[in-house]
DNA sequence: TGTCGTACTCTCTATTGGGAAGTAGCGACC
DNA sequence: GGTCGCTACTTCCCAATAGAGAGTACGACA
């Protein structure tokens, strides 16, 4: 089939980028920590363990959608525990691995700058939309 | 017009979404690092000044689109500086300010924390993997 | 005259993310 | 005994975003 060709090259283009990033360990854990929620729910979690619902209220934005999306993948890294609890409505909970409690240090570094440094930022925008509508 | 109604509500709730983050400085730099091609630009960047199309070479995988766009923004952060030289064919330079040399120990932490860790991430995801396929 | 190099900018398509509605399993209530 | 409600998802649809690649502006040089 002549038709599956563009869609082949793609494909492979696709993996040779993969292939490219897997043999760089920090671009692989940026795929992780790049998204949004990871970094979020890793906070949320800093204080012991959350169930699903506390977790979709105290990170307020996040659709439940991805935040289920976004506990699996963390899950399969071996970077939080999903754990069942078959009561009456099924409880489930997630809690940190001591590999996702090593991750908080960093995490924590990333709110102590922007702390530090919002408003120098928001000066810096300020300062910018300034001289580009002038 | 009752047509915009839905599109109002959206606008609406985005912007008290945005209210929201406003709120708190590390949401909003979040946006920022949350960003894939922040983190590898500031890296690229961690050695000196760099050239558009060095940068472009250096991260392989980023679009020129994407990387105008975040080179953009983070010149209105007050994270680098661009600078033109009006040469032959012009000559666009990128640095990084203080500001943005703040960010490298962070950016530093990452890369130390995926070079530790990342060999026990690969095995709890094929372990995961195993799991569900059986 | 035309083509080369740099740094974009524009357009079109593929992918991603959000919102809302649907599902499963079970207890409680009428 | 039907259906209501709770939790934790899952699915579908559509809007927003990212990426690929072609186009643009500029002046030097052949």
């Amino acid at each position: 089939m002549a038709t599956t060709t563009a869609a082949q090259r793609r494909r492979r283009a696709r993996e040779e980028y993969d292939a490219y990033l897997a043999t760089c360990p920090s671009r692989q854990l940026l795929d992780r920590l790049t998204d949004k929620w990871v970094t979020l729910i890793l906070s949320a979690l800093a204080d012991g363990e959350q169930r699903y619902s506390e977790l979709s209220r105290t990170i307020a934005g996040v659709s439940q959608k991805m935040l289920t999306q976004t506990l699996r993948n963390l899950e399969r890294d071996g970077i939080l525990i999903r754990s069942i609890t078959p009561a009456v409505p099924v409880r489930v909970s997630y809690q940190l691995t001591p590999l996702g409690r090593s991750l908080l240090p960093i995490v924590q570094s990333i709110k102590d700058w922007a702390e530090q440094h919002m408003s120098v930022v928001q000066d810096a925008r300020s300062r910018y939309d300034a001289a580009v509508a002038s």
